[in-house]
RNA sequence: GGGCGAUUAGCUCAGCUGGAUAGAGCGCUGGCCUCCGGAGCCAAAGGUCGUGGGUUCGAAUCCCACAUCGCCCUCCA
């Protein structure tokens, strides 16, 4: 159920009200008929406590309002005949509401017209990839950055996750009409990075035919030895020859170039694209923001020292203990330049910013919100989704995944298996915070089991359709009154589910949740199938056969959009 | 010990910020192409929504407790 009004936080109730599309029209409408009742019946209610709701089941009427159950509390009567004396003194013209129902324990039902309904089929066609933009945005900046792996090796699949997740809700944004940027934090400096030149330097020698230990705790993967090869052998062993210190710098620095050239190849295989990748790196200056944010933290004296490093009074803040900021040997620590990273988001003048974190950084949420706050960010400014582990499922086992090895399953190898779209729409299957199990065997099916294939084919089918008609001599009409003649339940209950599309888009930008449009895709996918079925759609009546054909192009239009906003391609055939 | 999450049909999961008779896919059973793509459609079977309390006109949904499972808890990043 969808509802809109007293539960709703601040910013949904003016979005709702900013809402653009005519369907929002209507429900504003209707709201505003039944705000009007209410008073003259002398009923005391907010305009925005009315919920207004699409029933699930739609022999319930398109929308439903529970006002009566909600003031037969205050008012100690009962709730049907409340119900009826507001329904007497609804009148309107009846353009778009055909009839109102009252039902169950007191719901009043509008039952939305068939003209209104076959004028949203001409809407949609009007406004093509456009419909379901909304305003409510309204033009804030918003920063969205994810993935943001380390560079130490290829991206693996929870940062796959991240990035299919991030992606989509970087498009919904930009759909509800935010001006939306998305970042990949590059961490480059650190022990993490320098143990990669470490481990490089081992596999050049190693390379040069020199009998060394590996490190232990260094980075195992193959990678590093398809890119020792890279190295120009002269300059390799000049670096080897260097006093240790400045020769693993320059083999950090090689080792970094290489490794963030592969993930952005990864992200592009994967058809992922950033606006902008940061480096740790510029925050470290002199007088960077890491210096300006000790300051800050120095002045509202929430920071000691202790051990010989200095701490930040976390706990005060809601966090389990205090945290070293800057370590004995006077390096910053990665909570820090984190942090600091905020801070300098903040003064790139971002109304929001969304981090999304992989489930091994949570423990890093309530510090990082806490800094934020420190240094002016205001306490819906910065918002943390975490995205859970994947688990890899094959013929119903699971593919162990050995750290020790360096044997993790890459991005790139699940891709090349699933392929992209594959791989996007199982990872948006589920809500971002929920473990997943992929499953493998299914992801890789080109068949009627994998539900990619199911809402791919249905795109693919009605514009192989649309195609027949032309040949057939069916084409879009000129003049679009045949829309009229659309009246078939089947029609209909397609028709009622796509006009459901604008505010799928509204909930999943709220909630921070694109699996919601995996779940749509498919519901409009049997709708459109059982259609199909039961309408012939090029016959020998034409104005019928163009409706319909105006009916299976609306649907191609919210199929495609839906796709593009979760990154998934849309066929016309396969 | 502390924290985060999960628990819904045989399996994998939806359930849209509390609504009406809890839904889909897969699997199983039985049907549907002289006709626009059968990668499709229809029908049937399948449920104490982990357990126990609470709030509410109304709870799978919110609160509390408990159980089971997964993950996190470095002066790593």
């Amino acid at each position: 159920m969808r509802s809109f009004g007293v539960t709703l936080p601040e910013r949904n109730i003016r979005m709702v009200e900013k809402r653009g599309c005519e369907d929002g029209r209507v429900i504003e409408r209707v709201r505003e008929t039944l705000f009007n009742s209410a008073g003259e019946i002398g009923l005391e209610i907010e305009r925005n406590e009315i919920q207004l709701e699409r029933p699930k089941d739609l022999s319930n009427g398109d929308l439903s309002s529970n006002i009566a159950m909600l003031t037969a509390v205050k008012t100690r009567s009962n709730p049907r005949k409340l119900a009826e004396r507001i329904v007497d003194k609804i009148s309107f013209d009846t353009d778009f509401v055909d009839r109102i129902e009252i039902a169950g324990p007191g719901f009043i039902n509008f039952f939305f017209s068939v003209k209104h309904l076959t004028n949203q089929v001409l809407e949609i066609n009007r406004a093509k990839e456009s419909y379901g933009d909304l305003d409510i945005g309204r033009g804030k900046r918003i920063q969205i950055e994810f993935v943001s792996a380390n560079p130490t090796g290829p991206l693996v699949l929870v940062s796959a996750r991240a990035a299919a997740v991030g992606n989509a809700l970087v498009n919904l944004y930009r759909k509800a009409g935010y001006d939306v940027e998305s970042e990949y934090y590059f961490n480059d400096v650190g022990s993490q990075v320098k143990k990669l030149g470490v481990s490089l330097m081992a596999r050049f020698r190693q390379s040069r035919g020199e009998e060394i230990d590996f490190p232990e705790d260094g980075y195992p993967g193959e990678y590093l030895i398809d890119i020792a090869k890279q190295i120009p052998i002269g300059k390799g062993e000049e670096w080897v020859r260097l006093e240790t210190n400045k020769g693993v710098n320059e083999f950090t620095g090689f080792a970094l170039e290489k490794m963030i050239e592969l993930i952005k190849k990864d992200l592009e295989f994967f058809g992922i694209s950033f606006d902008l990748f940061f480096r740790e790196s510029a925050l470290h200056r002199s007088n960077g923001e890491i210096d300006q944010l000790l300051e800050i933290m120095k002045e509202k004296d929430v920071i000691f020292e202790n051990d010989g490093a200095l701490w930040f009074r976390s706990s005060d803040f809601g966090d389990e203990k205090d945290r070293v900021v800057i370590r004995g040997d006077k390096s910053p620590t990665y909570f820090l330049a984190d942090a600091a990273y905020h801070l300098n988001k903040l003064r790139r003048g971002y109304d929001r910013v969304i981090d999304i974190f992989g489930p091994d950084h949570h423990g890093h949420l309530k510090r990082l919100k806490a800094a934020s706050t420190l240094f002016g960010g205001d306490k819906d400014w910065l918002e943390i989704l975490t995205v859970q582990w994947v688990r890899l499922i094959e013929n119903g086992k699971e593919i162990s995944m050995s750290k020790r090895g360096g044997e993790y399953i890459t991005l790139n190898e699940l891709v090349s298996d699933v392929g992209r779209d594959a791989a996007k729409f199982f990872f948006l299957m589920r809500k971002n915070h929920a473990h997943i199990d992929f499953n493998l065997s299914l992801a890789r099916k080109k068949s009627d089991e994998n539900p990619v294939y199911y809402v791919q084919y249905a795109h693919a089918r009605i514009s192989s359709v649309i195609s027949f008609a032309s040949e057939n001599n069916v084409e879009f009409p000129e003049n679009w009154e045949c829309v009229r003649l659309l009246e078939e339940p089947e029609e209909i209950d397609l028709i009622r589910k796509l006009v459901v599309f604008p505010q799928l888009v509204e909930g999943a930008v709220l909630m921070n949740d694109p699996n919601r449009l995996t779940t749509y895709v498919q519901e409009i996918a049997s709708s459109f199938h059982h259609f199909y079925h039961i309408c012939r759609i090029v016959s020998d009546n034409s104005r019928l056969s163009q409706a319909r054909l105006l009916l299976a192009e609306a649907t191609r239009i919210v199929l495609a959009e839906s796709l593009r906003l979760i990154g998934v391609s849309a066929p016309r055939e396969m």
